[in-house]
DNA sequence: ACATATGATTAGGA
DNA sequence: TCCTAATCATATGT
C-alpha cells in the first residue's frame, strides 16, 4: 500500500486510476476506488470538495500565503472577502483604478473574461463551491455564456456540487475541454453518475455496479482523449512496460526510473508490474494469461527478439485526434532549475505546476505566495489557472524551493519523485506515431514516442535590461500560461516599476505535416536567422524518435537529447531522469513527435560539459525541418555554451517551444534565437500574436544591443551554469534575473495560439487582485477548518 | 454469477 | 532494498 500509492503521488497516478478506478487502490483497498473514489482517493482521498486542493496544498499554498504575502494583499479583503460580490467589486475596482476606472464604473460587472476565469479557478482550488456558486451566480448570463472553460469548468463543478446533474453532463459534452481539466471532469462524470445509481437503488455501489456504469456512461470525448486504458494502465504504458520486459525481466532502478517517467506511472507501480509478470510467468499456473506478453516465457531477456518491433508502440492511439488526456499526470513539473538549487541563486525559478494532474483536484494552484510581491525582482504572479489549470508560479528568486504545486512541494517532485509525479500524456497523433516510431532500439531506453509529458513547459528567462542609465537594470519576469489565458508579468525592478505587459507572442512555426513522418530522421531546425544559419542536427542522431529542444534562458535554446545516454557520452541515464527536465513530445502531425526540453538540468545534472553541442535527435524518419519564423541560431549558442565564453556571443534567444495543435500541426513558438544583432528581430516574434503588446524591449525603451548582452549573458549564464560555470552564474542573476516561463497545458496543446493572451495589464493590480483572492479564499479556508 | 486478468499488498528471505 | 510467493480486491469478460 504505501509505497505505491500511485494515487498518493500527485495525480498523477490517480488520473490514470481515475479512468478506471483501479488503481488507486492501492492504499486500501477499500477506499476505493471507483473512479471516482480512487482520483479522491488518491489525492485527498480525504478532501472535502473533491476537487479542491488537497487540504495538503492547500494548507501550504495558505501557509505561504498568509505568511509572505499577508501584509500585501491581506488587508482589505481579507474579511470582506467571504462575499464575491465584493470581491468582484473589489478587483473591478482595483483592476480598473490604474486603467479604466470609468469603464469599470460603467460596467460593474464587466469582468473580463480573464479575470472571470481567475476568480473561478481561485474560487475552485479554494474548494468552495458555495462561494463559486455564487460568483457564478453573480455574473451577467453573457459571460456565463461566453465559452471560456474556466467558467464551464466552474458550472460543471457548481452542477455537480448541487446535484443538478443533467446540466452537468450537458456541460460535459457540450464543450472540448483542456486536456488538463480531463481529470477532473471525468471524476465528476463518473461520480454523478455513481451518485445518480445509489440514489436510484437507494443503495451504496460495489465495484461491479461501478465497473458497469462507466461502461454504460462512457466519458464524453470532450473531456477524454480516447486513450484506452485497461487495469488502469493505459495501453501505451502497458505496453512500453512489455518492452522492456521482454528486454530484461529485471529491470535496474533506473530502468524503471525511465520507464516510469514514460508511462507515466509511478516508480512503484513500474516496479510491481514487473514483479507481478515475473511472478505469473513463473507460475502460469496460477493465473495464466499471458496475455500479455505474449507468451515469452522465455523472455529471457534480451536474447530473444531483440529487436524488431520491440516496440511497435504502442501508442495506440486514436488517430483521431483528440486531445489527449492529460492527465495526470504529467507532472513532470520540471523545475528547472536545479541550477539555482544548487548554486546558485539563480531562480527559483519557476515552477510550473502543471495542473494537468491535478487529480483531484483541480489544479492549479496559486502558489507562490511569495512570489507576489517580490520586490524587486522576482514577482511573478500567477497566472492564474486558468483553464486547464495550470497555475504558475513563481518564485523568488532565490528559492527554488518554494513551490508548491499541488500540494506537493516541489522538492519532492524534484526530488525523485519526479518519476511518480510526472505524467505523460499522450497525444493521440501519437497513435499515429506509433506507426512511425516503429523502429526502437532496443538499446535505447524505451521510447515512449507516443507520451508526452505534460505539457508543462517552463522557461526560464532571465531578461535583463540595463538601462540606458546604465543604473537600473530592469528585469522581467514572465511567466507565460499558454493556456487559454497567458499572463506575463514584468516586474520592474527597482523602486520604480516599469511595468510592462508582455504579452509574449509566439510566434509559430509550423511544421508542415509532412514531414513528420517517421521513425527515425533528423530533424533540422532551419531558423532564419540573420545570418541565415541554419541548425540542423546532425548529431543528433536518432534518439528514439525524439526530438528534444531544451530551452534555457530565454533566450538560449538547447537542444539536448534527455535520457540518451548512450548518445551523449558522459551523461548518463540517471542522472538524467533524475534531472527534472521534461521534454515535451510533440506530434508532429501526429506522426512526428518533438520533444523539447525546458530544463537546463538536464544538462547540469549531467555534469556534462557543455552539452555543448546540442542534440536534436529526431526520431521521424524523415526530416523535416521547422522554420520559425523567428530567428535561431542555434549555432552561436552552442558555440557559446561550449565555447566557455559566455558573454561573448549575444545570443538572445526566447524560449522554445513546442506546441502541438491537434490539428495536426505544430508549432514551434518562440524560437527565437537571436543574435546580438538582431535584436529588434526579438521582439517580432510577439509581434505575430498580434495583438499583443509591446515587447519588453519596446517598453523599456532599450532596442539597445545591450539589452541584449545583458540578455545574453544571462543566457549564458544558464547555459554555463549548466556547464558547471557557475560564478558566472551568480553575478549575473544578482543582477536580476528575469525568468519566463511558459506554461504550457498539459495538453500540449500547447498552443499557444490562444494563450498568449496577455491577460493582466497591470500587474500590479492583477498581483494585487491575485493576492487578495488568495487572500481570501485562505481566510475561508481558515475558518472551515 | 462466475471466471479470468491484473495491479497491489503482505510476509519472509537474502 | 529488492525479490519471491501468496493473496487480495477490483476490473473485465461471458
Amino acid at each position: 500500500m504505501s509505497s505505491s500509492s500511485p494515487t498518493g503521488q500527485i495525480a498523477s497516478a490517480a488520473d490514470i486510476k481515475q479512468e478506471n478506478g483501479m488503481e488507486s487502490a492501492s492504499e486500501g483497498q477499500e477506499a476505493p476506488r471507483e473512479v471516482a473514489g480512487g482520483a479522491a482517493a488518491g489525492l485527498s482521498p480525504p478532501a472535502p470538495a473533491p476537487f479542491p486542493l488537497e487540504s495538503g496544498d492547500a494548507a501550504a499554498a495558505a501557509a505561504r500565503v498568509s505568511g509572505e504575502e499577508g501584509a500585501v494583499a491581506a488587508a482589505p479583503a481579507a474579511g470582506a472577502a467571504a462575499d464575491q460580490v465584493q470581491l468582484h467589486s473589489e478587483l473591478l475596482g482595483r483592476h480598473h483604478h490604474a486603467a479604466a476606472a470609468a469603464a469599470a464604473a460603467q460596467t460593474p460587472l464587466a469582468f473580463s473574461p480573464d479575470h472571470v476565469a481567475c476568480v473561478c479557478e481561485a474560487l475552485q482550488q479554494g474548494g468552495n463551491l458555495d462561494r463559486l456558486a455564487r460568483f457564478l451566480w453573480s455574473l451577467p448570463q453573457s459571460d456565463l455564456l461566453r465559452g471560456n472553460e474556466s467558467l464551464l469548468k466552474a458550472r460543471a463543478l457548481v452542477a455537480f456540487h448541487q446535484g443538478i446533474y443533467p446540466e452537468l453532463y450537458s456541460i460535459l459534452e457540450s464543450h472540448s475541454f483542456e486536456s488538463a481539466n480531463h481529470p477532473l471532469l471525468q471524476q465528476l462524470w463518473y461520480k454523478a453518475r455513481y451518485t445518480e445509481a445509489e440514489r436510484a437503488r437507494g443503495r451504496p455501489l460495489g465495484a461491479v455496479d461501478k465497473y458497469r456504469l462507466r461502461r454504460k456512461f462512457p466519458l464524453p470525448r470532450t473531456i477524454w482523449d480516447g486513450e484506452e486504458t485497461v487495469y488502469c494502465f493505459k495501453e501505451k504504458s502497458r505496453n512500453a512496460l512489455k518492452e522492456l520486459y521482454k528486454q530484461n525481466r529485471y529491470p535496474s532502478p533506473a530502468e524503471k526510473r525511465h520507464l516510469a517517467k514514460i508511462t507515466g506511472l509511478s516508480l512503484t507501480q513500474v516496479s510491481n508490474w514487473f514483479k507481478n509478470r515475473r511472478q505469473r510467468d513463473r507460475n502460469p499456473s496460477e493465473t495464466q494469461s499471458k496475455s500479455e506478453s505474449d507468451g515469452n516465457p522465455s523472455t529471457e531477456d534480451e536474447s530473444s527478439k531483440g529487436h524488431e518491433d520491440l516496440s511497435p508502440h504502442p501508442l495506440s492511439g486514436s488517430s483521431d485526434g483528440v486531445t489527449n488526456l492529460s492527465l495526470s499526470s504529467n507532472m513532470e513539473p520540471i523545475y528547472m532549475q536545479q541550477i539555482g538549487n544548487a548554486k546558485i541563486s539563480l531562480s527559483s525559478s519557476g515552477v510550473l505546476l502543471n495542473g494537468s494532474l491535478v487529480p483531484a483536484s483541480t489544479s492549479p494552484v496559486f502558489l507562490n505566495g511569495n512570489s507576489f510581491i517580490q520586490g524587486p525582482n522576482g514577482v511573478i504572479l500567477n497566472g492564474l489557472s486558468v483553464g486547464n489549470t495550470q497555475t504558475v508560479s513563481l518564485s523568488p528568486p532565490k528559492m527554488a524551493s518554494n513551490i508548491v504545486s499541488n500540494g506537493i512541494s516541489m522538492t519532492d517532485i524534484l526530488g525523485s519523485t519526479s518519476q511518480d509525479v510526472k505524467e505523460f500524456k499522450v497525444l493521440q497523433s501519437s497513435s499515429a506515431n506509433s506507426a512511425a516510431t516503429t523502429s526502437y532500439s532496443p538499446s535505447a531506453p524505451v521510447s515512449f514516442p507516443g507520451l508526452i509529458p505534460s505539457t508543462e513547459v517552463k522557461r526560464e528567462g532571465i531578461q535583463t535590461v540595463a538601462s540606458q542609465d546604465g543604473g537600473s537594470v530592469v528585469t522581467f519576469t514572465t511567466p507565460v500560461q499558454i493556456n487559454q489565458y497567458g499572463i506575463v508579468q514584468i516586474p520592474s525592478s527597482g523602486a520604480n516599476s516599469q511595468f510592462l505587459n508582455g504579452s509574449i507572442g509566439f510566434s509559430p512555426l509550423q511544421l508542415p505535416p509532412v514531414s513528420v513522418a517517421a521513425s527515425q530522421g533528423n530533424i533540422s531546425v532551419n531558423s532564419s536567422t540573420s545570418d541565415g544559419s541554419t541548425f540542423t542536427s546532425e548529431s543528433t542522431t536518432v534518439q528514439q524518435g525524439k526530438v528534444f529542444l531544451s530551452s534555457l534562458a530565454p533566450s538560449a535554446v538547447v537542444y539536448t537529447v534527455p535520457n540518451s545516454g548512450q548518445t551523449i557520452g558522459s551523461v548518463k541515464q540517471e542522472g538524467l531522469e533524475r534531472s527534472l527536465v521534461f521534454s515535451q513530445l510533440m506530434p508532429v502531425n501526429q506522426n512526428a513527435q518533438v520533444n523539447a526540453n525546458l530544463s537546463s538540468e538536464t544538462i547540469s545534472g549531467s555534469g556534462l560539459h557543455p552539452l555543448s553541442s546540442s542534440l536534436v535527435n529526431v526520431s521521424p524518419t524523415q526530416n523535416f525541418s521547422l522554420t520559425p519564423p523567428t530567428l535561431l541560431n542555434p549555432t552561436e549558442l552552442n558555440s557559446d555554451i561550449a565555447g566557455s565564453q559566455p558573454m561573448s556571443a549575444p545570443v538572445a534567444s526566447k524560449s522554445t517551444v513546442t506546441s502541438v495543435s491537434n490539428t495536426n500541426y505544430a508549432t514551434l513558438q518562440n524560437c527565437s534565437l537571436i543574435t546580438g544583432q538582431d535584436l529588434l528581430s526579438v521582439p517580432m516574434t510577439q509581434a505575430a500574436l498580434g495583438e499583443i503588446v509591446p515587447t519588453a524591449e519596446d517598453q523599456v525603451g532599450h532596442p539597445s544591443p545591450t539589452v541584449h548582452q545583458d540578455f545574453v549573458r544571462e543566457h549564458h549564464l544558464v547555459m554555463q551554469s549548466v556547464a558547471n560555470i557557475k560564478e558566472n552564474f551568480l553575478t549575473n542573476s544578482e543582477n536580476k534575473a528575469t525568468r519566463n516561463l511558459m506554461m504550457l497545458d498539459s495538453k500540449s496543446k500547447y498552443v499557444l495560439e490562444g494563450m498568449v493572451e496577455t491577460v493582466c495589464e497591470d500587474l500590479e493590480t492583477d498581483k494585487k487582485e491575485l493576492a487578495k483572492l488568495q487572500t481570501v479564499q485562505l481566510d475561508e479556508d481558515m475558518q472551515d477548518l
